[in-house]
DNA sequence: GCGCCATCAATTGCATACGATAGTCGGATA
DNA sequence: TATCCGACTATCGTATGCAATTGATGGCGC
């Protein structure tokens, strides 16, 4: 296990990483003048590469989460590693136990659904704020955001799924609500790694074609149609993740919580 | 500022038990997973103690919190400190700006409204769930809860402030979605803030009242009338922030950004 | 052979130390 | 006298070291 976060944590630092427009440094350049000047604290750079590894389900849902294997793959102290942990568990991504160590969150079936639940409450008002009043640069926001999600369905693998999970966030970030913005991020987030544990596949065209209807449903300014559509859509993602307590894997603790008589 | 700090945390220090050589208080209620685990680590503690002084309204918007000052009176490191400051962080209720320091958070107006729309809709959800299936250990519970409120009445002081706070989070409780209580335990949090900023007084009899009234709604098992009751209780306490632009303390950036035609 | 207990290694929790940064105060100069 | 500049101090960000807890392995008794 140790093995796998290594190689994904290796292979995140190989390259230039790209985070909500703005392009992080690798490991090694962690430690040059660019990111400090940049006003990232090295606590702030991991947060968003394992918030990155993980939405994009390079780290899945159980992968152990070692500080020292973290700091050393970015070359930074257990510190700065430990700070980016709690802000990950504050956020619901990872779970903190104690003296135990980290690891990421997995979500059971039961929170799966309380998810989507809360998830179709959010965004059904997101799409209530935004047919009242998205402006023209609202649309070209999104429609700059669908030709991204378009451009990187060649790739098949984590881009596409990152960015399918911001179009989200890019619509709540035009509502102008802070505090909505962040519940759904979380949501979103959450929905992440609940597609990662039980979904079978990722199949991006379905989901860019949808947001695309909603953006259409948005222009029409049709508040019933446009939520909906995000409904629907909403519906898919959940049905594309499988929720049948038959068809997924079984939790284990839940199971044996029966025959330990805790009802 | 670092005097009043000092005042407040040695107070709430005051009436405590004493745990790993380190003073804790005695009631937490809902404050954080304290019924969980019997686990508390240093910087648990911290956080746990910090909110609580937060929510009390001890500490009040603004209120630079040192982390060398929180770690002496706590007999804690820093690290620990600064372990609580970044969950609080997390939760929105304490500003973290870089190399300057922490601080209660301190909300705009345009925040606070934001913050209460969307607590309409997030209790206006839980209203509807608790209609639907609560039952009377949840009834029993909730009674319970203002009977506490009644008591502390006469006390007049930071616990009536609290309790008023979490009777809403225990409504959330009982839906039995975690991620419900979850946001509903911020926006709580937030409008703590919010009211200790710009609300004149609190007056907890009216909310105790009302609370009464919600459960009341809440057997009768008239979702209409149980969500319009829910919805007017939470119109008066915006209306007790007296939320007017007019009436309220200035933010000054904001007033300096129309001089410095930033516009 | 099987299960229990002690010792040990690995990992986390915490504290301290050091370097870096921002705000402050005093002096020099125009 | 007012302004600007530089050193200083207080505080934060990070690293490192040590103590504490957990899980595992091997030995012992049954």
């Amino acid at each position: 296990m140790a093995t796998l976060l290594y190689t994904i944590l290796t292979r995140m630092a190989g390259g230039a990483i790209e985070v909500m427009g703005h392009v992080l440094p690798t490991a090694f350049g962690l430690l040059g003048e660019a990111t400090l000047s940049e006003r990232s604290s090295r606590s702030e750079v991991v947060y968003r590469l394992l918030r990155q590894a993980i939405l994009e389900q390079a780290l899945k849902p159980g992968t152990k989460l070692s500080e020292d294997t973290i700091a050393d793959h970015f070359k930074v102290s257990r510190t700065s590693v430990r700070g980016a942990l709690v802000r990950l568990n504050a956020e619901g991504i990872v779970d903190l136990r104690a003296n135990k160590g980290a690891c990421v969150a997995e979500p059971t079936l039961e929170e799966a659904r309380d998810i989507f639940s809360l998830r179709r409450m959010l965004e059904a008002e997101v799409i209530r704020r935004l047919v009242a009043d998205l402006g023209t640069t609202g649309f070209k926001r999104l429609e700059q955001h669908v030709r991204e999600e378009q451009a990187a369905l060649s790739d098949h693998g984590p881009l596409s799924i990152r960015l399918a999970g911001e179009f989200h966030i890019l619509l709540a970030e035009l509502t102008g609500s802070q505090a909505l913005t962040r519940f759904v991020r979380e949501v979103v987030s959450r929905c992440s790694l609940i597609l990662a544990r039980f979904a079978r596949l990722h199949s991006p065209e379905c989901a860019v074609d949808e947001h695309i209807q909603i953006i259409r449903a948005l222009r029409s300014k049709d508040i019933a149609a446009a939520e909906k559509i995000m409904l629907e859509h909403l519906d898919a993602v959940e049905l594309r993740a499988e929720l049948n307590p038959d068809k997924a894997e079984p939790d284990i603790s839940e199971i044996l919580k029966r025959y330990a008589g805790e009802s």
